[in-house]
DNA sequence: TTGATAGTGAACCATATGGTTCACTGTAGA
DNA sequence: TCTACAGTGAACCATATGGTTCACTATCAA
């Protein structure tokens, strides 16, 4: 359980920087080396190189370095955990915007009643 | 587009810490006070209205201080952006792995095509 | 009125994050 | 062989994060 949300914690952490995201989107075009992340964002190739390992790391991407070049791609990981955990979310938040706009339709349905039994 | 981009940020990070996930949880089942939570989480009340902060920050959160007690609930957001984006990546990763399976269906024919000729 | 309770804000702390530069290794090509 | 290029790793830096304590305000209840 503990290994599950730590799992959680580190694909959401990686998603939640814009340069990330966009070397993700980037892969889902083609397959891409470091420098031309790295050109692509603006960085040096270092700093993509830390982006990289961390997407890597969450499962997101996965690299081969054949000769000189190493070559990212999308992993093998596809956000499923995530995704459930949202949908369950969202679900839940649905549930509770029901019940409210039942309540609200309760309301006016007392309120009108009580309209027509004052006018009596 | 740059905002949406800084509200998936915000989005994606306020959900990468187990505590505040923890958060979301708890207020899916009723309404809490901070202290409620701050108990729940075994931290300061100040640790936990900081989480509380955050939360309502990126939306999924809503409070309500009456009297003395501040009430939080599920806020108005339901993730769908960031529903979206994973569903998304989803399908981009599945198309790619579709695209990977029919490769390897092609190099399998090839295969036993290869043997068969062979064997003549 | 007084004491306990709920929250707030400022200051502080350790660690993490996103980035850089610099020095280095390994590989590709002329 | 020599040079340029792709990547790597260590060191460094500024800022963000997750937490604390402490002092304060506001409200509830006896």
């Amino acid at each position: 359980m503990v290994h599950y949300q730590t799992r959680l914690d580190t694909t959401f952490a990686a998603l939640s920087d814009v340069t990330r995201r966009g070397v993700l989107e980037r892969l889902g075009n083609s397959d891409a080396s470091v420098t031309d992340l790295a050109q692509r964002f603006h960085m040096t190739l270092t700093g993509m190189k830390k982006h990289v390992s961390i997407l890597e790391q969450a499962g997101l991407v996965t690299t081969e370095k054949v000769g000189r070049v190493r070559t990212c791609k999308l992993g093998l990981r596809r956000l499923e955990e995530e995704a459930a955990w949202i949908e369950q979310h969202r679900q839940l938040w649905s549930a509770r915007f029901d019940a409210l706009d039942e309540l609200v339709e309760h309301l006016k349905r007392k309120e009108k009643a009580d309209a027509q039994r004052k006018r009596r």
